[in-house]
DNA sequence: CATTTAGTTCCAAATAGTGGAACATGGTTT
DNA sequence: AAACCATGTTCCACTATTTGGAACTAAATG
């Protein structure tokens, strides 16, 4: 489960996770069972991250939660490179004109981790959603976006599924998983057809450069009560605009005074 | 500026709110000029940090931001260790009685954090608002918040302050500064009198445990075009009374699961 | 009161981080 | 075209930091 090495660093990531995975507040002893550290390593690490602010400690229960500087970190993250801010106003219409709920996801990890959200019944809600990860083999987004990822990526992010079976239609293979992103290349949308969370159908477009370098991805998400494939795939073209809209300008887009000349490409963020 | 060692991890958190603090896409050389850090030293920091998602990098743009992995954690910090699950209730009724914008902030670091907010006029922003820091001692919240410290916290926190005149009213000076803490802690609340902006008013109450532990605060805010003090003082009883609230239901909160098996658990540790 | 469990401290050995300097790359000037 | 410069990347001997077993304390339990 741990991500690997990367030294000092590398650890101490890991053990955020480990916190932000029970997804309460956590005391020490249940935090050294999940984890592959010795007691006075584990000990040293969360002590420097509280320190950090990375974690809260709740001295009276005794527990430890992930730390408000990270909320105050994210907000840069959010602000600055999701796609975000560059989406905002594409959702708004993509929400507005369909009526659906409609999501704006990232790969994080070989995760999907929601970005932005349209609610057309309520208003937003903050974090609840954004921030939130799922599953990427069984969610529109998550296919969308793994069906344009480069050879070595998408191999090991299709490793890394877990094709736990959610549903009858879960595809719970590698085999089958490859299969369908095939078929998601070939036609250009990837399809969620209640693969997640019964009922739950919806369509989604990657999100690409001119370069075909996968940003993300949005969809349009529906109940089967309130309407059938069919209904639902006619919005595959405006969703596909709307998709090609967000990727143009994510292209154009500078930062106010940013505005540096293109320079080659070498590293890659995973 | 740097918050003092704390090892590596230190150092490595420093680099992050030094990318962060660029507020857009920074290039390494950027970021070597206004670092402490030798060249090979912080070229390897920025390695690690986005081999684990702490930033991302632009290889178009040689850039470095701060990385999608801390939304996906301040989403679970969010979620746990902010008061905002637990006053968000209360935060709905504040703004419909008066109408006005509401914030809910803690403090980070000697600053303040935003950590929700409700806005009568729009819908919710995202990350927009939540998340966003600001300074402490020319806002209501923030002094707030401070009057409440214990004796060494508050003696760092008040050191801390930048004492920059935003405008005519603004504290510049501990002095000056300790002096208003004192009225607060008098008559239990903050007042925002254009110390910030110009125009801006606002009345702010901490949010306090039984035993007195400061844990954030809230606040009403109104432009002077709009309502003289007096009004906007008149608001005062409604928000102590919801601060009271919040404070007293952040007391018997807990987790849903951490509930069911807490036989074993002193409920108050005192 | 003995006993278990949870949390904290210590310190010698081992490891991982450090940073000066040399190298690579691409763009610009002479 | 060669020399130059700015930016980014790699190397490696030196050293400071991290490591973790074990011993210790505090508090809960029977």
């Amino acid at each position: 489960m741990p991500v690997a090495g990367d030294g000092t660093i590398g650890k101490a990531c890991d053990v955020l996770d480990q916190v932000a995975a029970f997804e309460r507040p956590v005391r020490f002893a249940e935090l050294l069972d999940s984890s592959d550290f010795p007691k006075a390593t584990l000990y040293r690490f969360l002590q420097t991250l509280t320190n950090q602010g990375m974690l809260s400690y709740d001295p009276e229960r005794q527990t430890y939660a992930p730390g408000m500087r990270l909320v105050r970190l994210a907000h840069a993250a959010w602000t600055q490179s999701s796609l975000a801010p560059i989406a905002r106003p594409f959702l708004d219409v993509l929400s507005q004109e369909t009526g659906e709920t409609v999501h704006l996801a990232q790969l994080d990890s070989s995760q999907v981790l929601y970005v932005d959200k349209r609610n057309a019944a309520q208003p937003i809600e903050m974090y609840s959603q954004a921030g939130k990860v799922g599953p990427a083999y069984c969610t529109g987004v998550g296919k969308a976006m793994m069906a344009y990822l480069d050879d070595d990526t998408l191999t090991k992010a299709v490793s890394q599924q877990s094709y736990h079976r959610f549903t009858e239609k879960t595809l719970t293979s590698e085999a089958a998983l490859r299969a369908d992103l095939d078929l998601i290349r070939q036609r250009g949308y990837a399809i969620d057809d209640e693969e997640h969370e019964p009922g739950i159908i919806c369509v989604a477009c990657p999100i690409l450069t001119s370069g075909n370098r996968m940003l993300g991805a949005i969809s349009v998400t529906r109940s089967t009560e309130r309407m059938d494939f069919n209904q639902l795939e006619a919005w595959v073209p405006r969703v596909r605009r709307v998709a090609e809209q967000i990727g143009a300008e994510a292209q154009t887009w500078r930062f106010p005074e940013l505005r540096t000349k293109l320079g080659n490409d070498r590293m890659q963020a995973t």
